[in-house]
DNA sequence: CTGAAAGCGCTAACAA
DNA sequence: TTGTTAGCGCTTTCAG
């Protein structure tokens, strides 16, 4: 492998010279740029950025901590963080922590703490303080996705309003027997969101006069899942709801597979709808509340090399929520009431 | 940040035991090697890997390259890989390749070439000849899931075998009337899957003495895919076959919501095979064949490492296909032929 | 068993 | 505009 000796000795410069040509910065008499251009071309020099990196202390490498990758939200993050980071001649470098574990630990005392990279995105995970201070520590910048992270901006969507106007749109249409199967109160995802998604709809369904017993259903985050659930809860006729707000379209995509093998009409007879924006949406006649996880990357990326560039004094103590888009996607058949 | 002279300096021992004593290479006495470890714990040293690889030429980093993230199968492989990394203390940069782009040329002319990683893993690219001579170029381990890569080892299922399974499976039930959904002949996807699948239902239609004409139909490999296939090809009662052979578990599951949407029961009416194992086959009434990508993206890692431990010489002119474990998962109700 | 010194490949001062 | 020099943080000879 070249070094850049080579390509100084093959131009007849110096190393420094050839730096500044190639890298860019400082200097250089647009003659001797191309012959160190071409010099570089045919020995097929490539910078190593270890080497540059020590030196300038910018590696262009950010470091991503998300805790699922085949769930499509989180799927659809990566893909477009990374895509953004490429553009920008970012590589990435992929942590995958599902739960707090000793390999997560690990994590962040060992693979974070190594001067590798410029900054870190953390999707979807919530910090400890002490996982915040080691990371405020590194004086890098620290972007996050899905919820607050002290001290630093991020992005995510108000879970607790996307609850309530999911809940109202289904109030809204005339329901008033409504469901919601989300994630477990006592196994908690990160930043509470099955709580705020509860919440959300609490307030909807107790602003419009509704009970509230015996309308919450815990079930996992997966489309097998919301089918379990929707085959137990949906079995029996008289206790059926006419309409069910899902904490997720994977949810609600299982909620409709199990309604549609038990005989229900989908939304004639029960009206669904979820958060997310799947792109099954529209096959299984869902309702959805579109998150936009690219959006979501693409805008972590760009917050993040922004304070690449100019380090900006850290938020102080609150985090700063960029509220996201939420757009409502009424499939072909829209959800109906129940017939009088 | 702190770095090994002042680990050294409050050890009161030598840069160089320091470097031992935490590296473990060399000798060191035990009294000094705690004292040295304290020290380090008490500053919170972590070593640079950059600085470290800059003289050892090891980055303790591997490169993946991945068309898509957010396909199950293609998910799978990755958490599974990224696992095996972090456990045995690398890190992964990804670089999410969908199609032959000007990004990858960049990707593999700059990214990949600035030996920033020890190794390749490449998960479902055919890699041009180009591609490959860049990597070899390298001198660095390569290992590939998916298909062949010349010269280097290589993981993968032998496509025509597994499609040809799946066929002879709905023939033995006694099925005469079977379809297969696949990828598109014309738009393959990389190592001919579609064309393979396509070669091994043909095979075994033919062995069965069954004409072709007309059995073939295809779309895109998702979900939505299957389910558009299904709704134009199942709509139809006097065309409609009694068993299907997907390409894929995505393309299965899409045309087994199309089937129900028509009335058609699965698998009493349409029996449905796909490839994969996806974790949605039960709830589906989909017998598929699994394809264990988890496993598959741990024997690429322990492959790849061990590759980096005794650079064996690579595989000279053809790569090694190591077969994985293709095991058929009949669901709960088993397909069934059509009642005469 | 430990220390001193050299140097990995590169860029940033500083001179020229 | 270019060259010289120093040094980023680490490991590795090579002496001791």
């Amino acid at each position: 492998m070249s070094t850049i000796a080579d390509v100084a000795r093959l131009a007849s410069v110096a190393k420094a010279t050839a730096s500044r040509a190639l890298s860019g910065r400082g200097y250089v008499s647009e003659e001797t740029r191309t012959r160190v251009v071409a010099a570089a071309r045919t020995i097929g020099y490539v910078v190593s950025p270890n080497a540059a990196s020590l030196v300038t202390g910018r590696t262009k490498n950010i470091g991503v901590i998300i805790p699922y990758i085949s769930r499509w939200f989180f799927a659809e993050v990566l893909e477009s963080v990374e895509q953004a980071l490429l553009e920008q001649g970012y590589d990435m470098t992929l942590y995958n922590l599902p739960a707090p574990s000793p390999e997560r630990v690990r994590v962040f005392e060992y693979f974070l703490a190594r001067k590798r990279f410029d900054g870190v995105i953390s999707v979807g995970v919530e910090l400890s303080d002490e996982e915040v201070d080691h990371l405020h520590h590194m004086r890098r910048p620290l972007v996050g996705i899905g919820g607050p992270i002290r001290g630093v901006h991020s992005i995510a969507i108000n879970d607790v309003a996307a609850a309530r106007l999911a809940t109202e749109h289904l109030l809204s249409l005339g329901h008033t027997d409504i469901l919601h199967v989300g994630g477990s109160q006592e196994e908690q995802m990160d930043f509470d969101v099955h709580s705020k998604r509860l919440a959300g709809f609490n307030a909807a369904m107790l602003a419009a006069g509704h009970p509230l017993a015996g309308t919450f259903y815990a079930c996992e985050l997966t489309v097998p899942g919301g089918y379990e659930m929707g085959r137990s809860v949906l079995g029996d006729p008289r206790r059926r709801p006419t309409a069910i707000f899902a904490a997720s379209d994977e949810i609600a995509i299982g909620l409709i597979v199990a309604a549609r093998e038990l005989g229900i009409l989908v939304p004639s007879e029960l009206s669904v709808i979820g958060i997310d924006g799947h792109p099954y949406a529209e096959m299984f006649r869902l309702t959805t509340l579109e998150q936009h996880p690219r959006n979501q990357g693409r805008l972590a990326v760009t917050s993040l090399l922004a304070d690449l560039e100019s380090p900006t004094p850290a938020p102080s103590a609150e985090s700063t929520v960029l509220p996201t888009n939420l757009v409502m996607r009424s499939s072909t058949s829209a959800p109906r009431p129940p017939l009088p």
